[in-house]
DNA sequence: TATGAATGAGTGTTCATTCAT
DNA sequence: AATGAATGAACACTCATTCAT
């Protein structure tokens, strides 16, 4: 994560991971078959453990747009918190959300669910997920080269749960709830790599 | 364009590009620095291209929510008609909206003159970018990847709207309206490089 | 010369001549089959000016010794008063008392006749070329890179006379002497390019 | 040491350097970051092995006369026995003796020393510097484009002792001795690639 | 006679991958 | 299981040279 963050996820070279994870080169190969390999991988146990916290949270709320709001309003909040997540969200770029992600073993549930318990309209599935994958990712993309306000989280949830069909104040009652932040578990990924990383100056020009 | 979009950004190589444009790697370098060089100024071109034709049909309309619903429209029929277009932004991937992207200079007028006059909610101007950049690209992504119902486009419209405030029926009132195909000058970049393009079999694997 | 003084004779590339002389590329081909062409040929040019002005000044001495001593001294404020001058013969090192120089076509004269006149030992004709070449050249490429204590050229005079026989008091007897210095043609190649010449940092590393 | 020998240091190419030495050009760049970098190294390493052997013939000696009379000759001698040594320092030019030689760290103790014990006139430092380096240059350099009398060494060393202030006779004694040739160690750099350098025809034009 | 766009061979450099130790 | 030296294909980039205008 380290490395992808920093340097880009096409621009990182299997030199810079091992000098980083500081195995040999020998080592790499044991247990990656390439150096994309490593990144979905990373990819995919990020995802798993940030999915399975954010479901630990939501699962026990019965409405689906609480459960929405509360799901997104925690990745990005999780964002903020470690610029790491972000930054590295936004080097892996659309893959971060792409086909494999687990993301979508869960959200296309929640939002069948607000269809049918009626406070979603009915919107093709897919088009609710370009809009929740592609708005939070260009907000946590950008949180991650300039500062953002971190107020503005609020309303990207708000907005989203109107474009799904929530009146305003009923969209607003939901993303303006406090949340208690993630409690990462002491060896998880994200917050051993999160110790060794210091961010650099960006240039932000070869984002993606 | 054709070079970027089959192979996507960071595989693609000169060797390919020169191959591709029948010209000499000397005559290349006479006229970009390097591959992303390149990328960068074909990005500029197809969105001073694509703008200055959504520009024009854009100007005339009074309601800001009509240029905006009009504009992605556009955007997304003319994405769906050049699937080359739909593609390479997909490969382009968050650098097709980048921070120097030609958008960022007339959407933030349409969507402020939406709030001055009442028609839009008072959200950031960040925020409103990042749904509409996020949610219009990952469409186009999407139906660059699989066939999507051509239909979703006005979904697309219609659910941005709302989350800028439009009540549902008014969202429908402007996504629903029948809009004449952009009309490509003959010379036009797009139109040029499309007639070349035959679209071919699609991994899906290392999209980005 | 600006360009070889500059870069060095082996890193200079024809862009570099064409536009510091403001010619075409065609321009260039027309009057030279190559760079090194070109450098010969500035040698040679600079080295013809150089020998004339010389052999004037020389021309009228009876003494050999002494004609040698003011040669050398000439030759050697000559580099100190146009820095272009030295810095042009320390980038073309060695070449520029190669094989082909004019300088081999006057300076065994006047040792042979230093020989036969009694003044110099009977040393073999190519010792005593080496022994001045290299010491003259070291000293104004030396002169070139950092600044040298300009009476030191008095000495290197004196120890060259010194080696081909002369007495120490002889030696320092003609190498003391004021030397007015070259009077070169308005039109001198030396003196033109002098005139563009602002002498830049120096690493001092690629010297020859 | 070959491959700049035969073709020159500013003309050699890695793929000589990598197939004359027999290995990748990956394993190229892992020990030298460039050409000049690889030549740089040899002639220092080159330089390292040839003065440890001359100080230790001359370190026992106490007329820094005699010291420098047979440090020279040796070097002189070398270059004549193995003329691959000749060749590599005609194509190295200057750059043989620049700023960074080992010959700087104790050519001028032994020139202070004599100095100091009356034994040479005391002329600046670096003007005996580039006296002896450029004679000895010249004279090698020589060597190794045309075949030069032997016996010319002596002459050069004589020349240098008398433009250091000794007298002629007393030059002659020091510079007439026999010396016994170089013993260099079976796996010295030198004697190991002059097993394999077959002394090619020599344009004589390309120098330096 | 001068121009400069175009060419492509030549060269430097990187980096994924292998494999003997 | 871990290491890291060695490999060489792939790629970026330069620059001498040509030639139609």
């Amino acid at each position: 994560m380290l490395v992808f963050a920093e340097k880009g996820v096409d621009a990182s070279v299997i030199d810079d991971v091992i000098s980083t994870a500081g195995v040999s080169r020998g080592t790499f190969y044991k247990y990656f078959k390439s150096n994309r390999d490593l990144m979905v991988a990373a990819n995919e146990e990020l995802g798993r453990e940030l999915l399975t916290l954010v479901l630990n949270r939501v699962s026990g709320l019965d409405d689906p747009a609480e459960r929405l709001a509360l799901g997104v309003r925690l990745f990005i909040e999780t964002a903020l918190a470690f610029p790491l997540f972000a930054r590295f969200t936004r080097s892996a770029g659309m893959a971060s959300v792409g086909p494999r992600s687990l993301l979508l073993d869960y959200l296309p549930g929640h939002i069948q669910d607000g269809i049918e318990q009626g406070r979603f309209f009915d919107l093709p599935q897919e088009v609710s997920l370009d809009l929740i994958s592609g708005g939070v990712l260009f907000y946590i993309a950008r949180s991650s080269e300039s500062s953002v306000d971190p107020e503005h989280g609020r309303h990207v949830v708000a907005a989203l749960l109107r474009s799904l069909g929530l009146s305003d104040a009923e969209a607003w009652r939901l993303a303006d709830r406090e949340v208690a932040p993630m409690e990462l578990p002491e060896n998880s990924l994200l917050r051993r790599s999160s110790l060794r990383y210091r961010p650099q100056g960006d240039s932000g020009e070869d984002a993606q």
